[in-house]
DNA sequence: GCGGCTCTGTCCGATTACGGACGGCTGAAG
DNA sequence: CTTCAGCCGTCCGTAATCGGACAGAGCCGC
């Protein structure tokens, strides 16, 4: 059996960052391509298909102000326009305590590049790297807060008969 | 039973884009509260216990550098270092082709945000918003897709044992 | 070659979860 | 007041799911 993860290319000048971002994602189930400058970035998006590019905005040349990595940004729009491009950067002057802030600029194909982004994106655990019945928790709950806490609606919602919904609120002590 | 779901705060000079949001999120299960404008925003943040902010960064007076809305993200990360923020663009001069990108600036406390607005930032629909079943095949697709095909590890991680793991396999045909 | 290890795929009896059905409750409409 | 509709919580026989066990395959070091 052979499953393919999703295609993503990081690019930082900070071989550390890259190095991080590449385990973190592999572990994820991604296929990791590296590049260290905007030259390699245009040139990996011209030859290989991407799901995802994850790029810092600030590039050695300009540290403070970005317009290196919005410079890139703009080529990459240019290049591949439905290309999905997740930015990050890590300066105070943009987001005054933020330490290290995530930005994610999304066109329409950023579906897939997948959920498992999402830990990297948001920084939070992410449901697939817990266990089913933890994940049947969170879902229940979503599905009762998101009815104000109507079981019926919520039952239909999952996909579950009511007397199921409520044999799952019982073990999950909901 | 009473759940409530955490508090956002959408702020966008734009009223039909404010009540969009509102909706979405509302039907997300979020207490949504609204702001018109920066001083709003930042009136709110200082009398309200947010979970999240999520705001517009072109305000009115400048519309394409955006400097504006970056004064109000410095002015929110001097408020409350820790408060997240989702910060949303429209402008093409950033991101080429992004029609409306979606940009996260989120501190340490963006998990609190919750699971439930990734579909705003991302687009995708949401792991919440899917049936029990689908969501059960997608973390078994996941958790396989992590492990390279190694049924004994997924399971493992999915809290399972083997043998209910193929059998959650067939019925997904995976 | 030969143990030791890991993973695979399948079997089976015991357990558990399933959902349709039922009666009770509440609130709105006639 | 009566009817109707929607939701709630529980019951029960059936059906599906559970996980431990087993044998076989592949792979390493000795």
């Amino acid at each position: 059996m052979v499953i393919a993860g999703p295609c993503v290319l990081v690019a930082d000048d900070q071989s550390d960052v890259v190095e991080a971002l590449r385990i973190l994602l592999k572990n994820a189930g991604f296929e990791v391509l590296t590049a260290c400058s905007p030259e390699a970035v245009v040139s990996t998006v011209s030859t290989r298909d991407l799901d995802c590019v994850l790029m810092d905005l600030n590039y050695t040349r300009d540290t403070t102000s970005g317009s290196e990595g919005l410079d890139l940004l703009r080529r990459l729009g240019n290049q591949d326009p439905h290309l999905p491009v997740v930015v990050m950067t890590g300066w105070g002057s943009v987001a005054g305590a933020v330490e290290r802030a995530v930005l994610v600029a999304g066109g329409g194909r950023i579906a897939a590049a997948d959920l498992a982004l999402q830990p990297v994106v948001s920084g939070q655990q992410h449901l697939a790297t817990m266990t089913l019945f933890e994940a049947e928790g969170l879902l229940v709950e979503k599905a009762l807060v998101r009815h104000g806490g109507n079981v019926t609606r919520a039952a239909k919602d999952l996909g579950v008969s009511r007397a199921a919904l409520y044999r799952k609120m019982e073990r999950h002590r909901l």
